[in-house]
DNA sequence: ATCCGTCTTGAGACCTGTTGCAATAACGGC
DNA sequence: GCCGTTATTGCAACAGGTCTCAAGACGGAT
Protein backbone atom coordinates (compact mmCIF):
# COMPACT_ATOMS: atom_id res chain seq x y z
CA UNK A 1 0.00 0.00 0.00
CA UNK A 2 1.54 3.21 -1.67
CA UNK A 3 1.79 6.37 0.83
CA UNK A 4 0.06 8.86 -1.76
CA UNK A 5 2.72 11.08 -1.20
CA UNK A 6 6.01 9.54 -0.74
CA UNK A 7 8.51 10.90 2.11
CA UNK A 8 11.51 9.96 0.55
CA UNK A 9 10.92 11.68 -2.83
CA UNK A 10 12.07 14.72 -2.52
CA UNK A 11 10.09 16.04 -5.34
CA UNK A 12 6.81 15.04 -3.64
CA UNK A 13 8.14 16.56 -0.89
CA UNK A 14 8.96 20.02 -2.73
CA UNK A 15 5.07 19.73 -4.58
CA UNK A 16 3.63 19.05 -0.84
CA UNK A 17 5.72 22.62 -0.02
CA UNK A 18 4.77 23.89 -2.31
CA UNK A 19 0.70 23.37 -1.90
CA UNK A 20 1.01 24.01 2.08
CA UNK A 21 2.13 27.56 1.29
CA UNK A 22 -0.69 27.90 -1.18
CA UNK A 23 1.85 27.88 -4.06
CA UNK A 24 0.77 25.99 -7.61
CA UNK A 25 2.66 22.69 -8.35
CA UNK A 26 2.94 23.49 -12.41
CA UNK A 27 5.01 21.14 -15.19
CA UNK A 28 7.83 24.11 -15.18
CA UNK A 29 8.05 23.76 -11.94
CA UNK A 30 8.53 20.11 -11.66
CA UNK A 31 10.88 20.25 -15.18
CA UNK A 32 13.51 22.24 -13.29
CA UNK A 33 12.82 20.43 -9.25
CA UNK A 34 14.05 16.74 -11.91
CA UNK A 35 16.97 19.10 -13.18
CA UNK A 36 18.03 19.81 -9.26
CA UNK A 37 17.64 16.43 -8.25
CA UNK A 38 20.15 15.28 -11.01
CA UNK A 39 22.02 18.10 -10.09
CA UNK A 40 24.71 17.88 -7.31
CA UNK A 41 27.31 20.66 -5.39
CA UNK A 42 27.82 23.79 -7.20
CA UNK A 43 25.98 25.23 -10.62
CA UNK A 44 25.43 28.16 -12.15
CA UNK A 45 22.19 29.84 -13.56
CA UNK A 46 23.13 29.38 -16.74
CA UNK A 47 23.95 25.40 -16.38
CA UNK A 48 20.35 25.30 -14.80
CA UNK A 49 18.81 26.93 -17.51
CA UNK A 50 20.40 24.56 -20.27
CA UNK A 51 19.89 21.28 -18.16
CA UNK A 52 16.12 22.23 -17.97
CA UNK A 53 16.20 23.02 -21.94
CA UNK A 54 17.27 19.25 -22.28
CA UNK A 55 13.53 17.91 -21.24
CA UNK A 56 11.60 20.95 -22.23
CA UNK A 57 13.32 23.05 -25.15
CA UNK A 58 10.50 25.95 -24.28
CA UNK A 59 11.81 27.00 -20.81
CA UNK A 60 12.68 30.26 -20.63
CA UNK A 61 15.08 31.96 -18.04
CA UNK A 62 12.80 33.53 -16.24
CA UNK A 63 11.07 31.24 -15.15
CA UNK A 64 14.21 29.40 -13.88
CA UNK A 65 15.26 32.07 -12.12
CA UNK A 66 11.70 33.37 -10.38
CA UNK A 67 11.62 29.28 -9.94
CA UNK A 68 14.44 29.52 -7.91
CA UNK A 69 13.79 31.92 -6.14
CA UNK A 70 11.04 30.25 -4.72
CA UNK A 71 12.91 27.67 -3.62
CA UNK A 72 15.64 29.49 -1.73
CA UNK A 73 12.38 30.44 0.34
CA UNK A 74 11.61 26.97 0.71
CA UNK A 75 15.04 26.05 1.96
CA UNK A 76 16.08 23.65 -0.81
CA UNK A 77 18.51 25.75 -2.55
CA UNK A 78 20.70 28.31 -1.62
CA UNK A 79 23.10 30.90 -3.62
CA UNK A 80 26.00 32.66 -3.12
CA UNK A 81 28.32 34.63 -5.58
CA UNK A 82 31.44 33.71 -7.51
CA UNK A 83 34.13 35.90 -7.16
CA UNK A 84 32.91 38.00 -10.04
CA UNK A 85 29.42 38.43 -8.86
CA UNK A 86 27.79 35.68 -10.96
CA UNK A 87 25.31 33.64 -9.01
CA UNK A 88 26.05 29.90 -7.91
CA UNK A 89 23.43 27.38 -6.87
CA UNK A 90 23.90 25.17 -4.51
CA UNK A 91 21.56 22.45 -4.76
CA UNK A 92 19.87 20.75 -1.52
CA UNK A 93 22.35 22.21 0.96
CA UNK A 94 23.16 19.39 3.31
CA UNK A 95 24.60 21.57 5.63
CA UNK A 96 24.88 25.18 5.76
CA UNK A 97 28.14 26.26 4.95
CA UNK A 98 29.78 28.78 3.03
CA UNK A 99 32.35 29.02 0.23
CA UNK A 100 36.12 29.71 -0.21
CA UNK A 101 37.09 30.33 -3.60
CA UNK A 102 40.83 30.82 -5.00
CA UNK A 103 41.02 34.01 -7.87
CA UNK A 104 43.85 32.56 -9.83
CA UNK A 105 43.22 28.69 -10.06
CA UNK A 106 39.32 28.91 -9.36
CA UNK A 107 39.18 25.94 -7.35
CA UNK A 108 36.78 26.41 -4.23
CA UNK A 109 36.70 24.78 -0.85
CA UNK A 110 33.44 24.35 1.93
CA UNK A 111 33.51 26.40 4.74
CA UNK A 112 31.83 24.71 7.97
CA UNK A 113 31.52 23.41 11.29
CA UNK A 114 34.16 24.93 13.55
CA UNK A 115 36.22 27.12 11.25
CA UNK A 116 32.58 28.91 10.11
CA UNK A 117 31.92 29.22 13.75
CA UNK A 118 35.56 31.18 14.21
CA UNK A 119 34.27 33.44 10.94
CA UNK A 120 30.74 33.77 12.45
CA UNK A 121 31.40 33.97 15.98
CA UNK A 122 32.95 36.75 16.71
CA UNK A 123 30.50 39.10 14.38
CA UNK A 124 27.55 37.58 16.27
CA UNK A 125 29.22 38.15 19.60
CA UNK A 126 30.38 41.95 19.14
CA UNK A 127 27.80 43.02 16.92
CA UNK A 128 24.93 40.99 17.06
CA UNK A 129 25.51 40.27 12.71
CA UNK A 130 23.90 37.30 11.96
CA UNK A 131 25.71 35.95 8.69
CA UNK A 132 24.06 34.36 6.42
CA UNK A 133 26.43 31.49 5.60
CA UNK A 134 25.38 29.70 2.69
CA UNK A 135 25.78 33.12 0.91
CA UNK A 136 28.85 33.50 1.72
CA UNK A 137 32.00 33.51 -0.74
CA UNK A 138 35.22 34.15 0.87
CA UNK A 139 38.04 34.97 -2.25
CA UNK A 140 41.62 35.46 -2.08
CA UNK A 141 44.73 32.99 -3.00
CA UNK A 142 44.61 29.38 -2.32
CA UNK A 143 48.12 28.15 -0.09
CA UNK A 144 49.38 26.91 -3.72
CA UNK A 145 48.72 29.51 -5.44
CA UNK A 146 50.12 31.95 -3.36
CA UNK A 147 53.03 30.15 -3.19
CA UNK A 148 53.24 30.26 -7.11
CA UNK A 149 52.54 33.58 -7.84
CA UNK A 150 55.23 34.92 -4.85
CA UNK A 151 55.23 38.09 -3.57
CA UNK A 152 51.36 39.52 -3.95
CA UNK A 153 51.79 42.71 -2.05
CA UNK A 154 48.56 42.30 -0.11
CA UNK A 155 44.92 41.68 -2.07
CA UNK B 1 59.30 77.13 -7.40
CA UNK B 2 57.00 74.75 -7.99
CA UNK B 3 57.67 71.23 -8.57
CA UNK B 4 56.60 69.47 -11.75
CA UNK B 5 54.55 66.51 -10.15
CA UNK B 6 53.05 67.69 -6.87
CA UNK B 7 53.28 65.05 -3.95
CA UNK B 8 49.94 65.83 -2.79
CA UNK B 9 48.00 65.91 -5.95
CA UNK B 10 46.18 62.51 -5.79
CA UNK B 11 46.07 63.20 -9.53
CA UNK B 12 49.64 63.63 -10.51
CA UNK B 13 50.77 60.63 -8.53
CA UNK B 14 48.43 58.86 -10.40
CA UNK B 15 49.14 59.78 -13.64
CA UNK B 16 52.98 58.98 -12.67
CA UNK B 17 52.08 55.42 -11.72
CA UNK B 18 50.12 55.05 -15.02
CA UNK B 19 53.64 56.60 -16.87
CA UNK B 20 56.04 54.66 -14.65
CA UNK B 21 54.16 51.07 -15.70
CA UNK B 22 54.22 52.20 -19.42
CA UNK B 23 50.46 53.12 -19.19
CA UNK B 24 48.79 56.17 -20.99
CA UNK B 25 48.13 59.83 -19.70
CA UNK B 26 44.77 60.26 -21.25
CA UNK B 27 41.71 62.96 -21.22
CA UNK B 28 39.24 60.34 -20.49
CA UNK B 29 41.80 58.55 -16.99
CA UNK B 30 41.95 61.79 -15.94
CA UNK B 31 38.46 62.47 -15.64
CA UNK B 32 37.26 59.24 -14.02
CA UNK B 33 40.02 60.45 -11.56
CA UNK B 34 38.89 63.29 -10.95
CA UNK B 35 35.55 61.85 -9.82
CA UNK B 36 36.84 59.40 -8.12
CA UNK B 37 38.86 62.00 -5.99
CA UNK B 38 35.38 63.84 -5.55
CA UNK B 39 34.21 60.27 -4.37
CA UNK B 40 34.24 58.96 -0.93
CA UNK B 41 33.31 55.47 0.83
CA UNK B 42 31.11 53.15 -1.56
CA UNK B 43 30.05 54.03 -5.45
CA UNK B 44 28.37 51.96 -7.93
CA UNK B 45 29.78 51.54 -11.30
CA UNK B 46 26.55 53.45 -12.46
CA UNK B 47 27.08 55.95 -10.24
CA UNK B 48 30.23 56.64 -11.52
CA UNK B 49 29.30 56.42 -14.78
CA UNK B 50 26.84 59.13 -14.50
CA UNK B 51 29.48 61.44 -12.78
CA UNK B 52 31.65 60.77 -15.05
CA UNK B 53 29.17 61.99 -18.22
CA UNK B 54 28.12 65.36 -16.04
CA UNK B 55 31.96 66.24 -16.62
CA UNK B 56 32.08 64.68 -20.29
CA UNK B 57 29.19 63.62 -21.82
CA UNK B 58 30.92 61.92 -24.11
CA UNK B 59 32.27 58.82 -21.02
CA UNK B 60 31.62 55.59 -21.80
CA UNK B 61 30.42 52.52 -19.74
CA UNK B 62 33.45 50.49 -21.65
CA UNK B 63 36.35 53.15 -20.88
CA UNK B 64 34.96 54.02 -17.10
CA UNK B 65 34.66 50.05 -15.89
CA UNK B 66 38.37 49.24 -17.69
CA UNK B 67 39.71 52.06 -16.36
CA UNK B 68 38.26 50.99 -12.56
CA UNK B 69 40.44 47.54 -13.41
CA UNK B 70 43.27 49.55 -14.11
CA UNK B 71 43.25 51.67 -10.63
CA UNK B 72 42.22 48.24 -9.10
CA UNK B 73 45.39 46.99 -10.58
CA UNK B 74 47.46 50.08 -9.14
CA UNK B 75 45.79 49.86 -5.47
CA UNK B 76 44.10 52.76 -5.78
CA UNK B 77 40.14 51.38 -5.96
CA UNK B 78 39.11 48.13 -4.74
CA UNK B 79 35.86 46.59 -5.72
CA UNK B 80 33.96 44.30 -3.50
CA UNK B 81 30.43 42.66 -4.04
CA UNK B 82 26.79 43.93 -2.64
CA UNK B 83 24.71 41.25 -1.53
CA UNK B 84 22.64 41.12 -4.98
CA UNK B 85 26.07 40.85 -6.49
CA UNK B 86 26.52 44.14 -7.90
CA UNK B 87 29.97 46.00 -8.04
CA UNK B 88 30.55 47.98 -5.23
CA UNK B 89 33.63 50.12 -5.46
CA UNK B 90 35.72 51.62 -2.57
CA UNK B 91 37.88 54.59 -3.96
CA UNK B 92 41.48 55.61 -2.05
CA UNK B 93 41.52 52.73 0.51
CA UNK B 94 42.72 54.15 3.60
CA UNK B 95 42.81 50.61 5.30
CA UNK B 96 42.16 47.43 3.89
CA UNK B 97 39.26 46.41 5.74
CA UNK B 98 36.20 43.85 4.27
CA UNK B 99 32.50 44.82 4.50
CA UNK B 100 29.31 43.40 6.35
CA UNK B 101 26.11 44.08 4.82
CA UNK B 102 22.87 43.91 6.22
CA UNK B 103 20.04 42.23 3.87
CA UNK B 104 17.18 43.42 5.42
CA UNK B 105 17.60 46.96 6.03
CA UNK B 106 21.31 47.54 3.69
CA UNK B 107 23.29 49.08 5.77
CA UNK B 108 26.80 48.26 6.35
CA UNK B 109 29.56 48.29 8.16
CA UNK B 110 33.48 47.91 7.73
CA UNK B 111 35.72 44.99 9.07
CA UNK B 112 39.16 45.72 9.86
CA UNK B 113 41.66 45.31 12.45
CA UNK B 114 41.82 42.68 14.97
CA UNK B 115 37.90 41.86 13.77
CA UNK B 116 39.22 41.20 10.32
CA UNK B 117 41.94 39.04 11.61
CA UNK B 118 39.69 36.57 13.51
CA UNK B 119 38.05 36.02 9.89
CA UNK B 120 41.09 35.45 7.78
CA UNK B 121 43.57 34.55 10.34
CA UNK B 122 42.02 31.00 11.12
CA UNK B 123 41.90 30.52 7.39
CA UNK B 124 45.55 31.47 7.34
CA UNK B 125 46.73 29.36 9.79
CA UNK B 126 44.93 26.33 8.84
CA UNK B 127 44.65 26.53 4.87
CA UNK B 128 47.35 28.98 4.19
CA UNK B 129 44.82 30.83 2.26
CA UNK B 130 45.34 34.23 2.06
CA UNK B 131 42.07 36.02 2.09
CA UNK B 132 41.07 39.17 -0.72
CA UNK B 133 39.89 41.45 2.47
CA UNK B 134 38.79 44.36 0.25
CA UNK B 135 36.83 41.83 -1.72
CA UNK B 136 34.65 40.18 1.13
CA UNK B 137 31.70 41.19 1.85
CA UNK B 138 29.73 39.25 4.55
CA UNK B 139 26.06 39.71 4.26
CA UNK B 140 23.36 38.20 7.15
CA UNK B 141 21.32 40.28 9.59
CA UNK B 142 22.46 43.15 12.13
CA UNK B 143 21.42 43.28 15.93
CA UNK B 144 18.51 45.33 14.77
CA UNK B 145 16.91 43.95 12.20
CA UNK B 146 17.60 40.31 13.72
CA UNK B 147 15.42 41.77 16.59
CA UNK B 148 12.86 42.94 14.48
CA UNK B 149 12.06 39.98 12.11
CA UNK B 150 12.01 37.78 14.64
CA UNK B 151 12.75 33.96 14.00
CA UNK B 152 14.75 33.90 11.47
CA UNK B 153 15.25 30.30 11.08
CA UNK B 154 18.65 30.32 10.14
CA UNK B 155 20.05 32.09 7.20
C1' DA C 1 57.81 69.29 -35.70
C1' DT C 2 56.81 64.68 -37.45
C1' DC C 3 56.55 59.72 -37.44
C1' DC C 4 55.31 55.36 -35.73
C1' DG C 5 54.39 51.60 -32.58
C1' DT C 6 51.07 50.21 -29.65
C1' DC C 7 48.10 51.40 -25.85
C1' DT C 8 43.23 53.20 -25.48
C1' DT C 9 38.92 54.40 -26.85
C1' DG C 10 34.11 53.97 -28.56
C1' DA C 11 30.47 51.43 -30.58
C1' DG C 12 27.87 47.75 -30.39
C1' DA C 13 27.04 42.88 -29.61
C1' DC C 14 26.74 39.84 -26.02
C1' DC C 15 26.02 37.74 -21.26
C1' DT C 16 23.64 36.98 -16.86
C1' DG C 17 19.74 38.28 -14.50
C1' DT C 18 15.40 41.06 -13.44
C1' DT C 19 10.96 43.14 -14.21
C1' DG C 20 6.23 44.60 -16.14
C1' DC C 21 2.40 42.98 -18.20
C1' DA C 22 -0.97 40.37 -20.76
C1' DA C 23 -2.24 35.60 -21.45
C1' DT C 24 -2.56 31.07 -19.32
C1' DA C 25 -3.66 27.48 -16.31
C1' DA C 26 -3.73 25.41 -11.37
C1' DC C 27 -7.00 24.02 -8.10
C1' DG C 28 -10.77 24.74 -4.66
C1' DG C 29 -15.76 25.09 -4.87
C1' DC C 30 -20.10 23.94 -6.89
C1' DG D 1 -16.88 17.99 -14.87
C1' DC D 2 -17.15 23.10 -15.19
C1' DC D 3 -16.03 27.89 -13.26
C1' DG D 4 -13.79 31.62 -11.34
C1' DT D 5 -9.87 33.30 -8.78
C1' DT D 6 -5.48 34.31 -8.82
C1' DA D 7 -0.75 32.33 -9.00
C1' DT D 8 2.35 31.52 -12.76
C1' DT D 9 4.19 31.74 -17.25
C1' DG D 10 6.34 33.74 -21.46
C1' DC D 11 7.70 37.58 -23.83
C1' DA D 12 10.13 41.48 -24.48
C1' DA D 13 12.42 45.32 -22.66
C1' DC D 14 15.65 46.65 -19.39
C1' DA D 15 19.91 46.77 -16.31
C1' DG D 16 24.74 46.12 -15.02
C1' DG D 17 29.01 44.48 -16.92
C1' DT D 18 32.21 42.37 -20.33
C1' DC D 19 34.34 41.70 -24.80
C1' DT D 20 35.81 42.37 -29.72
C1' DC D 21 37.59 45.05 -33.08
C1' DA D 22 38.49 48.97 -36.01
C1' DA D 23 39.78 53.71 -35.44
C1' DG D 24 42.22 57.11 -32.75
C1' DA D 25 45.78 59.20 -29.98
C1' DC D 26 49.77 59.11 -26.48
C1' DG D 27 54.47 59.84 -26.30
C1' DG D 28 59.30 58.17 -27.33
C1' DA D 29 62.38 58.45 -31.19
C1' DT D 30 64.11 61.11 -35.07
Amino acid sequence: MKPTTDKADPIARARDAFRARGMRWTPQRRAILEVLVGASGHVTGVELIERARLRDSETTPSTVYRTLDVLEELGLVSHSHGHDGREEFHVWPVSRHGHLACEACRATWEIEGDEALAITGSLTRKRGFVVNLSHLTISGLCSECNGRTGANPGL
